[in-house]
DNA sequence: TATTGTTATACTCTATAACTATA
DNA sequence: TATAGTTATAGAGTATAACAATA
């Protein structure tokens, strides 16, 4: 009997089932973390997307970085502008568009959650050797631009 | 002004960012390739779980494994149930437990996004150095039990 | 009393469909 | 007509609290 299986790699298996097990629970673990700080993982991730432009997102392109259909977004965003992390301003070139930008609550928030991540993460770190920290940057980076490209193909499909 | 980045390696700031960015894309994407199977991420983790033990798990293994509380998981397998891919058997040995199995349904679906999955990885695998392919195995599986522990000590805190 | 599990409730995230306002 | 965004609605996941049945 001819099994496809024959056909992949040997570490394909084991890593298939590695980066199930990743997805899962490295959301419980940011969710755990974000947990002190009242606020979910969709929000951490909106809040990041937000912060890489200083001069403010349309909702369009949020929605567009945090793979999240524009409904999903508005209720995001609305429970962030309640809790005075983000705000909304009106874009001057183009009345349909909203701008969405940090407050100053927002931004402290922002880094002192990445702050305690990194701390916890370099506790991890100072277990591998340099050469593997380094290979491990440029690994998952390859990897999140394959997902990334798939899902924006999808998206188009 | 002393800074307490100052006392991070190199690679945390770095790695921080990309682990953030791991866990909502590799969310998305999971959720995507699930998509065409009508299940959920966490519905996919739990399928998973079950399929480790031959004869069966209870709702509080469930519940321990799954990293949820166990009113959600109560609704997770209801859903899985009303969908043929899980029963419920009594316990014999103590009238309080039920277990859960997967049908034959439900394992035949397991069978096919995993086959999926696999696919989908090796072409990606195929761009990786066997040596980049071993160390990478090797440091997740670290990083997760990392995590793992980090997560079952925070639940008994 | 302690454990196993469900039900009730409330909130967040999610997508689709229908809508408003602007271009 | 097309684009930007919101509202309405329904379903899934999440946690807490209250409850029933069994140990």
């Amino acid at each position: 009997m001819q099994n496809i299986q024959n056909t992949l790699l040997t570490e394909t298996v084991q890593l298939e089932e590695i980066l199930s097990r990743l997805s899962w629970v490295s959301k419980r673990y940011i969710s755990c973390q974000l947990n002190q700080f009242q606020i979910t993982p969709p929000q951490f991730a909106t809040l990041r997307c937000i912060a890489q432009k200083q001069n403010g997102v349309s909702m369009s392109d949020l929605s567009d970085h945090c793979q999240a259909v524009m409904p999903t977004m508005t209720g995001i965003i609305k429970r962030l502008v309640s809790r005075g992390l983000v705000e909304r301003k009106p874009d001057p070139s183009d009345r349909r568009t909203t701008l969405i930008l940090l407050t100053e609550t927002g931004q402290q928030l922002l880094s002192e959650i990445t702050q305690l991540r990194r701390e916890y993460l370099d506790q991890y770190l100072l277990t591998l050797t340099l050469q593997e920290r380094q290979s491990t940057i440029e690994i998952l980076e390859r990897y999140l631009q394959n997902m990334e490209t798939w899902l924006l193909n999808q998206e188009a499909a």
